[in-house]
DNA sequence: AATCTTTATCGTAATATTGCAATATTAAAA
DNA sequence: TTTTAATATTGCAATATTACGATAAAGATT
């Protein structure tokens, strides 16, 4: 197989999963960090930064923007990619809830 | 290729991309909450919760456990898992360090 | 000991991801 | 308008992931 039975899962949990997932490679790590680090966010640094060629970086960006952690707009001819903080604020939600989870938990189990 | 540069990342970077990563797919999520919501936690419970075959968990549960996410104890014939929330807490720093980044870079930048 | 229950592993097919060279696109600059 | 600069897309090879049937392993039960 290879393909993962998505539609066998809540929305909620898809949603998760793929933000998971487009964090899930130490280049787009390295990316959203940059983003942070930077005071621009023009596509051509972040080449310059990453130990990978242009068109893979192109790949992973777009991979972050269509997961919704970053967004981009046409500066010139050059792109300002900037991080989508309410994407990010999904997650963060995520992980309070996992949170508040464990400590009912460990009343009971574990 | 197929595999990622990983040793040009740094150790962090990396170690945040297999974290989310090994969240990167629903039925590790489903896995993750179920575990968070019953009393229990043995591992049928866990097969038979989701719509998967038994080996196929056992996988997504091993690749869980390789992360770091869960842990494994022997319980009679069966076996216990719980939320390793070490792991977890490395996560949410990760996403404080985004928090606290974000604003900053709001001071002087898109 | 024979059997049952529970979980893990193996083998394998289908699909996805990663990476890059070559090339296309698009807007600025000359 | 030709050229240059910055990104994106295409095509493809290498590798990884996902899923599951078959089977193994290990402890409980009879």
């Amino acid at each position: 197989m290879g393909a993962s039975k998505s539609e066998h899962f809540t929305e909620k949990q898809n949603q998760i999963a793929t933000l998971a997932k487009a964090l899930g490679h130490p280049a787009r790590v390295a990316i959203i960090e940059y983003l942070l680090k930077v005071d621009t966010c023009i596509c051509g640094d972040i080449v310059n930064e990453l130990p990978l060629a242009q068109p893979t970086v192109s790949q992973h960006l777009r991979e972050l923007k269509s997961a919704g952690l970053i967004k981009g707009s046409i500066e010139g001819n050059a792109i300002c990619y900037c991080i989508e903080e309410s994407t990010l604020d999904v997650f963060k939600q995520f992980f309070n809830h996992v949170e508040f989870g464990l400590d009912e938990k460990k009343k009971r189990c574990c």
